[in-house]
This record gives C-alpha cells, structure tokens and sequence, in this order.
DNA sequence: GGGAGCACGTA
DNA sequence: CGTACGTGCTCCCC
C-alpha cells in the first residue's frame, strides 16, 4: 500500500526541507484515515515486509526477482511510516524470514478465531485466499481510494473460484509480480474450469494425464512449476507475532508525538484531519446497552402474519437492494420490532408470502418507521411492492429538527441524538450491501438500521411534536416523499437528436473562443485555470486589478465584463465566450450521461439538503437548466414531452417571495399593490421615487427590483452600491427612502432577527424552523451572516413550504380526477407536468387552483402557465 | 488521491 | 459586504 501510494502522489511535490521524500507517507498515512473514518474499526494493526530473505526466497531464489529497482525516492519513507503509525499508536508487525502477508493471515486467522469481522487492505491479491464468511479484503482497483471490499462472491464473480481455490489458480495462471511463471497458454479462464472440473488443484494433478490438447501438454510439461507456486503463495496463518490481537486496539492518537513528527514531516492538512477526526467528542455509550434483536429469515406465510398479527406499536422496515442500471430493485425486506425481528428475502419468497408482506407492507394501518422512505419506496417498486402507513421517516424527521446537518446517515444521528454508536455487523461505507456480501451480514446490518430507526423515532417523534412541528412531517414530507419517488421513477423525456446537436455546436463555439483567445495574446494557456489566467491579465497585459480573492485577484465573470468595458481588449471577449460555451459543453455532457436505458433522464431530489426547507436536485440537477441565455435556452430544448403525450405544461408561481415578504410584514402598501394586480417593481418604484406610476423608468424600476429582492436576503447598502454602480451613500438614500414608504417592510425584517436572537430559531409560516447560534457569536462577520440568513430563511423557507402543499395537491387532484397527466419536475417555484391528449384544460385548471390554493395569504397567489413540446417552449 | 478554491448555472 | 443549492475544473498538499 505504500507503493500504490508513491505511485499515486509525485515525490517531488512532497518533501521536507532536508530533502526527504514523503509522498508515500502522506498517501499511505491519508489513506489509513480514509479508512478508519469509513470502516470505523475497533482494532487496527500494520504489516511490513523486511528487506531479508524470506523462506520463499530460500526456497525459491528468483522469487520476486526481475523487479526495478526501488526508486532512489522511495528510501526512508517506509521508516516515516513506521514513526507516523507509531504517533498514532498504532502497532506495527514485521518478523525475520517472513512477509507481511503471512502476518496479515495469521492476524486475520486469529480474529476470524475469536469471532471478529475483520479487514484486510492489501495491494497484493495473495490475500483473496483469506476471504471467508468473516474475512473481507478492500483491494484497490487503481490509486488508492477506489477500494471495493471483496467478498466470496465477489471473488467467483471474477475469478470463477471460491476464495480457497484462489491460490490454485494462481498457481496456475503463475504472478508475474512474484516471478512466478504459471503454466503457459493456460489463462484464468481454463484454470478456473479445471479446478472446478477436478475440485481444486490436488485433482488435476491426480489427473493430469487426462487433460488433453496442447495445454494438458503445457501442464505436464510444467507441473512442478505449478506445485513450488503453489507452495509460495501459500500465506501462513499460524505464525507466533510480537503482538497479540487484543492488544490492537484502536486508541487516540500521542499528540505530542503527532505535532513533533507532522511537524518535521510539514504534514499540516494530515494533521489537522487526523485530530478532527480524533478529536470528536468522546461516546460513552459504545451501544452495548442495547440489545439489537436477533432474526430470523422467514420464508411461511402463515410465520409472517403470525408475527406480523402480533404488532402493538410501530414496526422498522429496512430495504435491502441492490442497483439495477441507474436505479435499485429491493432483495429483501427487514422487519424491526424492539425485541424482534425477520427478514423476508424477496428473491425467493412463495407466493403467498409475497402476499401477505406485500398486504402489510401497503397497509395503511400498520403504523411503520422507516429511514429514507423514498429510496425505499423505489426500491420496492419494481418489484410490485407499495409501502404504506409510514409514520416517520428518520431521514427526515432528524432534518425537521436540526435542518442544517451535512449528515443524516443513521451512525450520524444515533451519535448524536441517541450518545450511542453501534458497532455495525458490516460496513458502514463503499455501499457494501451492493456488493454482494454474504447475506447473513447484509440482514444484520438491515436488523441494526431499523433498530436504530426506530429509537430514533421514539426520540425525535416527541420532539416535533412538542415544537408543533408533526403536520410538517406527516402531513407535507412523508406525503411528500411518496410524489417524489412517482417524480422520479418517470424521469422526463429527452432528445438524443438535439443532445448530440448541441454538443457539436457548443464544442465548436468553444473551440473558436479558445483559438481566437490565443491569437489575441499571441500564444496559449489553459483557460481554464484561474492562476493561469492571473498571470496573463494582471502581469502579461498589465490590465487593472480586479476585487481581491484568497488566491489574487478574481477572474469571474462580472470582473471581466467590467474590464472589457475599459480596455475593450480582444482576449477577454473571447475568453468570456469560452467561457460560456464550456459551462453548457459540461453542462450537455453531464445530461447525456445522465440518460438512463429508458431514454429519459431521473433526477433525484433531496428532502433533507437545503436548511431552508427547499428541496434539492441531483444526478443530474435539473433545477439548474438555463434559461437567461439565448444559448443556453437551448439546453432546456433538449427536454421534450415523451410520445404518446400531448405536451409538456410548465407552471409558476408569480414573484412568490416578494408576496411573501407581503404577507409577513402585513405592510399596507405591498399588500395594496398586489391587491390590485399592479406591476409591483413600477409601484414600489414610483413610490420610492415620488413620481407617478408612468413616470417610473425602465432604469428606476430594475434598481426598484433589485433592492427589493436583496432585501430579503439581507443586502446591505454597500452590497446595493456595487449591483446597481452607484456610490454607498446613493444606495443607502435609497434604502431609506424605501423603508420610508414601506414601513411595514423595515419593521418586520427588524423583527425577525430580534425574535431569531430571543428564540434561537427562525420560522416559516408552518413552523418549520432554523436554529442559528450564530446570531449570538461575538465574531462578526458569522453573526451577520447568521442575520442574513433569519431574513431570508423565514421567506424562503415559507415559499418552499407553499410549493410542496401545492404538489401534493396537484398529485391528489390528478389521482382524484383519474387523469393520465403526470407531474415531472419542480424548480423551486416551478412545476413540470406531462400532459395527455385531451387532458389539457384539466390539467392547466387544477395545477393553478392548487397552486393557487396551497396557502392563504394576505396577498393573492398568482401563477403563471405554458405549454409547449419542450421545456422551454412551455416556459413562455 | 482528496480537498479547497474558483467559477457559474438555477430559484 | 444578498440567500439557497450542485457540478466541474485546476491546483495544492509537502
């Protein structure tokens, strides 16, 4: 593994300053992290090889023979290595005559032994004839972060052998990196058909003779051969080692040692992951209080409604599955009660026990908790199965409750909420229920997860609901979640034609910016790079400087407009048309790939992301499609009604944080203009202004909208000043003279920080909330970004509340209507439907009624509609 | 290899 | 020194 990482990282960019290498260190010391922050180990311990002869090499004295020599920058660092693992206390195993890997075996063998699970990493593939029920091997692919762990079946998937016949195949097939020559012509292929023909490599050496053709020649030729590799890539499992396993333990690391050693080696950003890492707070709780239930894996019918009968409270349901081109098809079902618990594998489920699961399951008056209900409800889908009566999703209830989190993975929440962490069954990371393990492992881990889930909603069920906060998730998420899953699972139709098209054209307008760029200033440099591009405006051209970044001076978009303004210099049109013309070329690409086998393209939203209550979009983001652009408009061309489909009808609402903000401040003269259906901007605008309505200018009437959309996001006057090219005290003149008129306005925003500030929170019109600390921080700059944030998240928030009522309406209404038009997409304030033939009136009349109808405001909801045969046609 | 920083698309 | 996101690129780490 320290090679992969000298390979993976240059030498020359990693040294200290008396000249010794380290990048292998630092990749070998980076990785170990990675791998304690993914696989949470309780026990950790490092083999290395010595440089003496080895019984192998005894035995066999070309062994590993005919490598390069180890490169001059190698030298030392496996010593650093050793200095860093023992900063980290953590132990280190080399014996005399032997090599790592038979200390690895034999540490594997002992904790296999005392019933451990245990880990192996290692470049070497010798160690797949470790891999049992309880032994797994993460062996990198390339470099050293993609690392699948294999397991018995991932091994057969590959090789075509169980992992103990592994070593006769490579006794077979020879190891060029050992110096092992194997039998000539003979492949994995053959070597894995005659060791499955004659049960391993003893019977086909008993056989031998009756192995025909020129490779059974091979073989007898190179028999002896075959027995000494065999004999060498046997690992030892029974070796005596310095260090017993119990005394392996994973501890926090000798700080002084770290700071002393980092110190030398310059390892400042290890460092600081290292203690992150180690630093968090310390869990007393290890979870040993709580019994996780055991289960059992039913395959009756008349077992499960048994059980499934003797329900008083909630019941966990954790979805096994497994991908299936972009999307995953459940394999099996976890039910979780606190003291029991089954699995039903859904591959070879009878009939009748689809049955009566598939009956629980959509039942409604099952009362279920659930982690990410919408995954579960995908999974679940292709195989005909539909799940009901979900009272809470922990995913989403633990956003509720703390909206600002990175993570709601369960470990996450139990150790935050619960003070307990679970020891898991499997692995946490790498997504290794897709991997195949072995079932047993797979249905603990589900058992475990349900478990949690469900003392996750005991803790947080009582909390929203002492916060008024239980319609929010029963009422408008969970419900929620289901039409979403609908959302995605259709995905929205797009035209490869226009896709490839568009493509071609941006790659040509990119190209042409490029080569005109370089002609501009007589030779080339990757346009790409902001460095690069520092160089040539501020120092080759000598063009004044822009505002100030951490890394210089920026180069953003704004800044060169501004500087195309002034100097009118050729490069910088050319290099903004590049610009532009490579973000839509990413932006294409990105799309084409994104389109599943069904030709259409299945975003997925995120419930729990945004702390404002919005929802999210990714694997594509469709909810950021151009639109300002004429060129980019073309991209949201690409997006067209599916055949058989009459349209696409796209509907929004009209300026609905401005209504917001309306309605929040219940300021008469907002209220007032859109009372009227006035255009809002020319109102305000003649009122800030002091001239008539149609006096108002085009130039007035865009300061007007600018400054009252910043206001609800905090702006300040020095931050108008530069939107609108005017001087900071312009811009605080026209403030007042705003708040002047629209008293109402000043008066709530004031009021809402101050009630954040008493409360600690913010809220939206529902009640769903945000927490802000920060608000009382004594470092100003985090307090006024915390103040921005309660004036916009309250505003922000609500309208993401107003849109998700609205979907559900939408939803029931198309379902009560029984209409075949079916909802696509949502932007924010946008909804995406398909429509079908004849259904267009129906369709347009109940989105704006339920959009319409999604909150009662003080202002009208206005909504804006269009159809058309693309996105963008029915954006108009 | 992984993360930070930059840039930029949307509402 | 206006909020909320996701993606892709370059460069640095030492």
């Amino acid at each position: 593994m320290a090679f992969r990482a000298f390979y993976a990282l240059p030498p020359e960019n990693f040294s200290t300053e008396s000249g010794q290498h380290t990048n292998a260190v630092h990749g070998f010391t980076s990785m170990l992290l990675t791998m304690i922050r993914q696989q949470k180990p309780t026990h950790a311990v490092v083999a290395f090889d010595l440089d003496t002869p080895t019984f192998r090499s005894l035995e066999y004295a070309e062994y590993k023979g005919g490598r390069n020599k180890t490169p001059e920058e190698f030298y030392g660092q496996i010593d650093l290595i050793i200095k860093v693992m023992a900063a980290m206390r953590i132990p280190t195993i080399s014996v005399d005559g032997f090599e790592a890997d038979d200390i690895i075996a034999t540490l594997a063998a002992q904790g296999e032994a005392a019933g451990w699970d245990v880990l192996v990493v290692s470049g070497d593939r010798d160690a797949f004839q470790l891999i049992t029920e309880k032994v797994l091997v993460l062996y990198p692919k390339k470099g050293i972060s993609d690392i699948p762990p294999m397991d018995a079946a991932a091994v057969e998937a590959k090789y075509l052998v169980p992992p103990d016949r592994y070593s006769d195949l490579a006794a077979l097939v020879g190891e060029t990196a050992d110096n092992l020559p194997g039998v000539p012509g003979v492949g994995p292929k053959t070597a894995a058909k005659w060791i499955n023909q004659y049960g391993g490599l003893e019977g086909i050496l008993e056989n031998v003779d009756a192995i025909g053709g020129k490779v059974g020649e091979s073989l007898r030729a190179h028999v002896e051969d075959v027995k000494r590799n065999r004999r060498l890539n046997h690992l030892l499992r029974d070796m005596e080692l310095p260090v017993a396993i119990e005394d392996t333990v994973l501890q926090s690391p000798d700080r002084e040692a770290v700071e002393e050693l980092f110190d030398a080696l310059a390892f400042n950003t290890l460092r600081k992951r290292l203690f992150d890492m180690f630093g968090e707070e310390e869990i007393t709780d290890d979870g040993a209080g709580h019994e996780v239930p055991a289960h059992q894996v039913v395959t009756e019918a008349a077992f499960l409604a048994t059980w499934l009968a003797s329900a008083t409270a909630k019941t966990a349901v954790d979805v096994l599955s497994r991908p299936v081109g972009l999307l995953r098809e459940a394999t099996a079902v976890a039910l979780v009660r606190a003291d029991s618990a089954v699995v039903v594998d859904l591959g070879s489920a009878d009939a009748a026990l689809d049955t009566v699961l598939g009956t629980w399951l959509a039942s409604a008056d099952a009362p279920k908790v659930v982690h990410e209900y919408k995954e579960a409800i995908k999974a679940l889908a292709p195989r005909g199965l539909v799940l009901g009566g979900v009272v809470d999703d922990t995913s989403i209830s633990g956003y509720l409750i703390q909206p600002d989190r990175r993570s709601y993975e369960l470990p996450d929440l139990s150790q935050v909420h619960l003070k307990v962490t679970f020891a898991t069954a499997g692995q946490e990371s790498a997504g290794q229920l897709d991997l195949g393990l072995d079932a047993d492992s797979g249905y603990a881990d589900a058992v475990q997860h349900g478990y949690v889930a469900l003392l996750l909603s005991e803790h947080f069920v009582p909390m929203l609901a002492e916060r008024g906060a239980a319609a929010l998730l029963t009422e408008l998420e969970l419900p929620l979640a289901a039409v979403l899953a609908e959302m995605e699972l259709t995905g929205i139709d797009v035209s490869e034609e226009r896709l490839a098209t568009l493509l071609a054209d941006f790659t040509a307008m990119m190209d042409a910016a490029q080569t005109a760029a370089f002609a501009a200033i007589g030779h080339e440099v990757n346009l790409g790079s902001p460095k690069q591009l520092q160089e040539v405006l501020f120092e080759e051209l000598q063009l004044p400087k822009t505002k100030k970044i951490k890394t210089g001076y920026t180069t953003d978009a704004a800044s060169l407009k501004a500087l195309l303004e002034k100097t009118g210099h050729e490069f910088l049109a050319q290099l903004m048309a590049h610009r532009e013309a490579t973000k839509l070329k990413q932006m294409v690409e990105t799309l084409k790939k994104s389109v599943a086998a069904d030709g259409r393209i299945h975003t997925t939203y995120a419930q729990n992301v945004a702390a404002t209550g919005r929802l999210s979009s990714n694997n594509p983001n469709l909810q950021n499609i151009p639109i300002r652009s004429e060129e980019g408009r073309r991209v949201r061309d690409i997006f067209v009604v599916s055949d058989g489909y009459e349209c696409l009808f796209a509907a929004d609402y009209s300026q609905i944080e401005m209504r917001i903000m309306a309605h929040l401040s219940g300021d008469a003269g907002l209220i007032q203009a859109y009372a009227e259906g006035e255009d809002l901007h020319r109102y305000v605008g003649s009122h800030v202004f002091g001239v008539s309505p149609q006096e108002v200018t085009s130039a007035m009437r865009s300061k007007v909208k600018a400054m009252s959309y910043g206001l609800a996001y905090g702006l300040t006057s020095f931050g108008l000043s530069k939107q609108l090219e005017i001087s900071v005290d312009e811009a605080r003149t026209l403030i007042k003279d705003y708040f002047d008129r629209f008293g109402g306005v000043r008066d709530y925003l004031r009021g809402v920080v101050e009630q954040a500030r008493i409360d600690g929170y913010t809220s939206t019109i529902e009640g769903r909330r945000r927490y802000l600390p920060d608000l009382s921080s004594t470092d100003r700059q985090l307090r006024e970004l915390a103040e921005r944030i309660a004036l916009n998240s309250p505003i922000q928030g609500s309208a993401a509340d107003i849109i998700k009522h609205a979907m559900l309406g939408v939803a029931a209404e198309l379902k009560a209507q029984g209409l075949k038009s079916r909802m696509l997409l949502q932007v924010h304030d946008e909804l995406v439907l398909e429509v079908w033939p004849g259904e267009r009136d129906a369709v347009q009349t109940l989105v704006v009624a339920q959009m319409g109808a999604a909150a009662e405001l003080k202002v009208p909801l206005e909504v804006q509609v269009g159809i058309g045969t693309s996105w963008n046609d029915a954006s108009h």
